[in-house]
DNA sequence: TATCAATGTTAAGGAATTGTAAATACCAAA
DNA sequence: TTTGGTATTTACAATTCCTTAACATTGATA
């Protein structure tokens, strides 16, 4: 199933130089001369990726990216955009407005096409791990934790457990810093103590977050 | 290949932001709270690029850049300096520095990663001629061995052994040297013990990274 | 090339570590 | 004092990891 291109832009010059190499890349392409017609041709044609020239009448690229992302209809669209070189700030904006991408012109087709393979290629492997990007994120302040947008109350002692993962998630907590840093120096518990917060964390929070390293300790996994 | 990012900032809070968001974005990450411990963290770490806030007691953004530059330790390594907004003198500066390339504070999480992405991906397209990242690396810290990009969890000792030949690649670690380093000096095991470490490392890494040297001991090999 | 010490290989048992459920202890608020 | 939630302990289960032992293979050296 070859790939599908939306190319955007007003200049027809510029949309046929596109058109030629990536027909010639094996994508298959379609074409428009504004925002408003790109939204309508994506919502049939449901590309893979959006071609998208900055400036154009009517209706600029980072209006059409936005109204893209908002859009319903067209899902799982990466849009990229054509901005003129030292367009500093279009290309903040840009990637505000929810780019996946930006080409600075005048476009090498060799870069472009590289430029597209790596971005396709890095849906592509979005697409075949599950959903295993959970957000995480605490705030120390309020004693509180979201997942994935939902507020999650913790225990003080749960908490303060998850807050030390979560200070250098990857890095591996042995059990003795844990017990300094939560329990305290001079506080004695029992071996299973530390086991058994973990397991009503992961209990609450779902595995997958809490890695066991034995012998070691334990560490947080984003990701 | 994850690639490595070293984050240098004096305010805590602000390294623990940058190191959330890349960890999170796949990338390895090093601290450092000054530019004289980023130096010298940077020689070990090698990272592909370094985050520089600009204002830091002791020595500068811009100072470290220099000597970061100045250093043949450290190599193909990119510099993006971060600077309060508005201090356009310093942005100059900078860029005479070496630096390659600014971002201004306060920091938008998402215009950090694209820049970032952009910095990192200009420096591959450079690089593909030859196969520059190294391909096996140690994180102590986290317990993990990245191998061509791959994480790779291992066990306790096969990890330690790994660290240890890792610690010197190309020196022949003896047996001894080996049970004390990684055993201890009190505990004595079997002869085959080592052996079959090795064995379930190469069962892992694959063949060619663990050379032995009969009679004398292991050595590590990277290409 | 024949020898033999050093190393490779495999599978299995046991040791050490961690997981888990339930019971108990604690503690602050009503 | 009771209550409800939290924290810790207990006792046992589950799991992973380490080590060993038995045997195979290698490679330097006579």
């Amino acid at each position: 199933m070859p790939e599908k291109i939306l190319i955007v832009d007003d200049e027809p010059d510029i949309v046929n130089l596109l058109d030629y190499h990536l027909t010639k890349e094996g994508y298959l392409t379609k074409t428009a001369q504004n925002g408003k017609e790109a939204l309508d041709v994506a919502k049939d044609f449901q590309p893979d990726l959006v071609l998208l020239d900055l400036m154009m009448p009517e209706m600029d690229g980072i209006e059409t990216c936005v109204e893209i992302r908002e859009s319903k209809e067209i899902k799982d669209t990466l849009v990229a955009l054509l901005t003129a070189r030292s367009e500093d700030y279009s290309q903040i904006a840009g990637f505000d407005s929810g780019a996946d991408d930006y080409i600075t012109k005048p476009i090498k087709p060799r870069v472009l096409m590289s430029r597209i393979k790596a971005l396709l290629r890095r849906k592509a492997e979005k697409n075949t791990d599950a959903g295993s990007t959970a957000e995480l994120f605490i705030d120390t302040e309020k004693y509180v934790v979201f997942q994935k947008g939902n507020e999650l109350l913790l225990p003080k002692k749960e908490f303060e457990l998850l807050a030390l993962l979560f200070s250098k998630p990857g890095k591996v907590f042995t059990r003795d810093v844990i017990l300094n840093k939560v329990w305290g120096d001079d506080i004695i518990v029992g071996d299973r103590t530390i086991d058994v917060h973990v397991r009503k964390l992961r209990e609450k929070l779902g595995d997958g977050y809490i890695k066991t390293v034995k012998g070691v300790g334990y560490k947080l996994k984003l990701n």
